[in-house]
RNA sequence: GGAGAGAUGGCUGAGUUGGUCGAAAGCGCUCGACUCGAAAUCGAGUAGGCGGUUCCCGCCUCCUGGGUUCGAAUCCCAGUCUCUCCGCCA
């Protein structure tokens, strides 16, 4: 949630900082809100502070014996006044929340303007696999593998499940001990949640209530709506471990990282060139996390997109990292860095891992906050998350970059203590 | 799934015949005194949020949301969560 104090300070900044993204927006209503509501604000706390001394008056008045019905009558009828202002106060109170939530994050300063076709490639790692013999997809590799059973995967979960078999089982499960590894060594907190959260989880992440279509819902028992919801990343957890609490300046930077599983409906979404284990309902993901001060923040993302990078490149896999342009930044996030590993038969990079600065909108949302030993005061703090990586994206990847002629896979040196072979075939 | 108990400040924990209760007391923490220093002791301070004429004033918050009342931590209704016992169970 942007701060509003911003927007009533100097609301054309915040406007040209979200057209960035092509979001327009016009403040005027907002700014109309907002006044009224601090003019019913000030009235009723007026009347209620009339109220609370007469209240305390009246018993003494009793004591002296005087006739209080006057009085009483009076106040019921400043009582009812203030009732019909917080009335009309709870109404244009929503009316606020409502279009803060629909606006998203304020791009960086160092965001440029515009869409996909404005991201900045910043590094390119490796060199692009050449084959010498004609390279099959990771598809036909997994098949002939026996790594993957699509068919049985749509048998048991429907279109857009997979299953993990033998040594495909125990290839993924190597890349989650991998990125668990390097993130104990690098002292982050290992933490396991709960892959189904309440919506109050969802709302903190920037997840509801506009886009709530695109994670499974879980119906409450008698038609209240859903209350709970199976987790599109582990981001959605780890953002509210801390929601509405007071951290401490010297517990901070906190650094968390999780496992899980990531569920979503990706509704509409299925492309034909997508076929194998690029686009899912279920994937695994290890997940890093952040809270910082404000001052850090920028410091901690590049920590986090290095950290992942350097987990791509310990497997070799040629990759790029970019840094996306405004309108390709997700709503919650004020910036973002892609790291995109080659598709050979693709011809094309796609995305394992995505680290974003929230920088304050998150914490707003959900109360993180810390208390500043130079001030005694509290304060928002930041929050950064960032893919640690996608596993089920990275699969794929290893099956068509490390191929060879015979149809076997080299195993990436850091997976075989866990995958027990080293040529996969 | 069945039965019962509870939810108060960083923590423990008073307060439930409605009225100096935003809240006793203890602990913890911060600052000061004492001390070579520390412990002990003594003194002072110590929630969050909102609004304003912003070194000050007002308002809100005792799980959440409604209600009764001139006035609610205290009474009524609904909901959430936690704990205990029983059943079931990896």
């Amino acid at each position: 949630m942007i701060d509003i104090n911003l927007i009533r300070q100097d609301p054309e900044a915040v406007r040209q900082a979200l057209a960035k993204r092509q979001f327009e927006v016009d403040f005027f209503e907002l700014l109309s809100w907002d006044a009224e509501r601090r003019t019913l604000i000030s009235q009723g706390d007026e009347l209620r502070s009339k109220r609370n001394r007469v209240s305390d008056q009246i018993p003494a008045m009793k004591r002296q014996g005087l006739d209080v019905s006057s009085v009483l009558a009076e106040m019921k009828a400043v009582s009812d006044q203030i009732k019909e202002i917080d009335s009309r106060l709870t109404e244009i109170e929503a009316q606020i929340k409502q279009f803060l939530d629909s606006l998203p994050n304020m791009p960086d300063d160092d965001v440029v303007a515009g869409g996909k076709e404005r991201n900045e490639v910043v590094r390119v790692w490796g060199e692009l696999p050449q084959f010498d013999f004609p390279a099959k997809d990771h598809i036909e590799l997994a098949l002939s593998l026996g790594l993957v059973d699509y068919e049985r995967g749509a048998k048991l979960g429907g279109n857009g499940f997979w299953i993990y078999t033998g040594k495909g089982a125990r290839l993924e499960w190597a890349l989650l001990n991998y990125f668990v590894e390097a993130h104990l060594a690098d002292g982050y907190e290992f933490i396991l949640p709960p892959h189904i959260l309440t919506y109050d989880c969802g709302y903190t992440a920037g997840q509801f209530p506009k886009f709530s279509e695109d994670v499974f819902h879980i119906e409450a028992d008698e038609g209240r709506g859903f209350q709970q919801f199976l987790l599109p990343t582990a981001e959605t957890a780890l953002v509210n471990l801390h929601r509405d609490e007071i951290l401490q300046e010297s517990d901070l930077p906190k650094r968390y990282f999780a496992y899980t599983p990531c569920y979503r409906r990706e509704a509409g979404s299925y492309r034909a060139q997508e076929r194998g284990m690029i686009r899912g309902h279920q994937f695994n993901k290890v997940e890093l996390f952040q809270y910082t001060r404000p001052e850090d923040s920028a410091a901690a993302l590049e920590e986090m997109i290095h950290k992942a990078e350097r987990l791509v490149q310990g497997l070799g896999l040629h990759h790029r990292v970019s840094k996306l342009a405004a309108a390709d930044v997700s709503a919650s996030m004020a910036k973002t860095y892609d790291i995109e590993v080659w598709i050979p038969s693709m011809k094309e990079y796609k995305e394992v891992s995505s680290a974003s600065n929230a920088k304050d909108f998150q914490a707003r949302r959900g109360g993180m906050r810390f208390r500043r030993q130079a001030t005694g005061k509290t304060e928002l703090v930041h929050t950064l998350n960032a893919s640690g990586l996608a596993t089920s994206r990275l699969f794929p990847a290893i099956l068509e970059q490390c191929q060879q002629a015979d149809g076997s896979v080299v195993v990436p040196e850091p997976l075989r203590k866990w995958t027990g072979v080293d040529v996969i075939r």
